[in-house]
DNA sequence: ATTCTGTATATTGTCGACAATCTACAATAC
DNA sequence: GTATTGTAGATTGTCGACAATATACAGAAT
């Protein structure tokens, strides 16, 4: 039997989850923005039952954030989040690493972060931003998928999204387009060498430098100014 | 105004997430249970829309598996799935440590730590494994608040859950009751001394032993055989 | 004028009914 | 007998309507 695409049956409660999903991270909901339920639910073409249920997911995931008879809004990030938001995404890569260079097939690993890496730098040469950080994710992401837990790239997945979020949000500065990509040989480099403190210090300073510079032109309109 | 207690006013979808989560964690509901959702909003007595919301967000959390028009099974643990948890909660508590050192408040921290650790070895001398287990679960979440990073404590969450719901399905042998206390003395004399290199061998170890034992009378009815 | 009370309106929370889909098994064709 | 097709029952997915609650503002009491 020829083999046809299957067709798309998702329920809408998914394709309204990616849809809200996409629009949080890229900025397009703008933190602080209120989702009424019934005007959502009108603008999206469903009912309010498959959309409430990709609210509740969406706040498990921190990206909403709902009071009982008050209303969602999209979480707002205050410097503090972005500061916990690194602070965690230095955890995860670095102990990402360590997982790397311990394990039995690591040149294999090497080699995949290798490839990613080569096509970086053939983006970074034409100069394209948005291909340079979506390939710049896709080497983050393959750091975490290579250590095999899939209880870290669950968590993962929820750290870079809002990792996605926040760089969607900054003024997109695009000064240092080359250096990332530099950065990312040069911890490649030390893996292959085994040389987990040198490795280690490189990813802490790579996403530390990103963190700060993020932070530096962090303007505060979206700030969660809601503290008591 | 006399200041009265506040009357109950959780919604149900609330009220039905925390029963359910409970179940899980207890060992009540065990791994690969099905839930079928006419049936358990019957039990409960509510109706089928806040129970499905609680399902979603219980999914989210990694308790419960759902596939679309074939039902929700409350998730099956394999042996792998207990390394990577204990992988990941191993991650956490050393990041965890290494913060607590660097902290300016550290004092205040170990004393905190401290008064946890009195607290459990009475309980110890009394032998009760429920109370010890309680404070034992205390101890690990004090290390991670006093970091005072709001999204590693989100992780934490979703993380210390699993490690309770293991606990609660395993055998609960209770060789080594006062191992554990003495272990948490250790560790908070090394954190003390601002010896990170040793808090981070002894934290490593006392959450690798636990895994170790956890593993080795892990007997296989938990285990998720769907694989394809 | 100020404070309290009540009402109107908007929004979220919950419900029961219906639609879509899956599984199992019976019926049919070969 | 085997493979395909059709049907029945069970279960999840979605919908529209109603209930519960919060906010804002008008009106009354002091």
């Amino acid at each position: 039997m020829k083999s046809l695409r299957q067709v798309e049956t998702t329920s809408l409660r998914e394709r309204v989850l990616d849809t809200l999903r996409k629009a949080i991270i890229n900025g397009e909901l703008k933190p602080g923005e209120i989702l009424v339920e019934t005007e959502l639910a009108a603008q999206l073409g469903v009912s309010r039952a498959p959309l409430r249920e990709a609210i509740r997911i969406l706040n498990v995931e921190g990206l909403l954030q709902t009071v009982a008879y008050h209303g969602t809004t999209v979480k707002k990030l205050s410097r503090k989040d972005i500061e916990e938001l690194y602070s965690v995404r230095g955890m995860i890569e670095v102990f990402a690493i360590r997982q790397i260079i311990a394990a039995e097939d690591m040149d294999a690993i090497v080699q995949d972060l290798r490839d990613i890496h080569d096509t970086m730098m053939a983006f970074a040469k034409q100069g394209s931003m948005a291909d340079i950080n979506w390939v710049d994710r896709k080497f983050h992401d393959a750091l975490v998928k290579h250590t095999g837990n899939g209880l870290l790239m669950h968590l993962w997945e929820s750290v870079s999204l809002r990792v996605e979020q926040v760089m969607a949000l900054r003024n997109q500065k695009q000064g240092d387009l080359l250096q990332i990509a530099f950065n990312h040989g040069n911890i490649i480099d030390a893996i292959a060498a085994k040389n987990t403190d040198e490795a280690v210090r490189l990813i802490r300073e790579h996403i530390g430098t990103m963190g700060d510079e993020l932070l530096s032109d962090w303007h505060d309109d979206f700030e969660d100014t809601q503290r008591e």
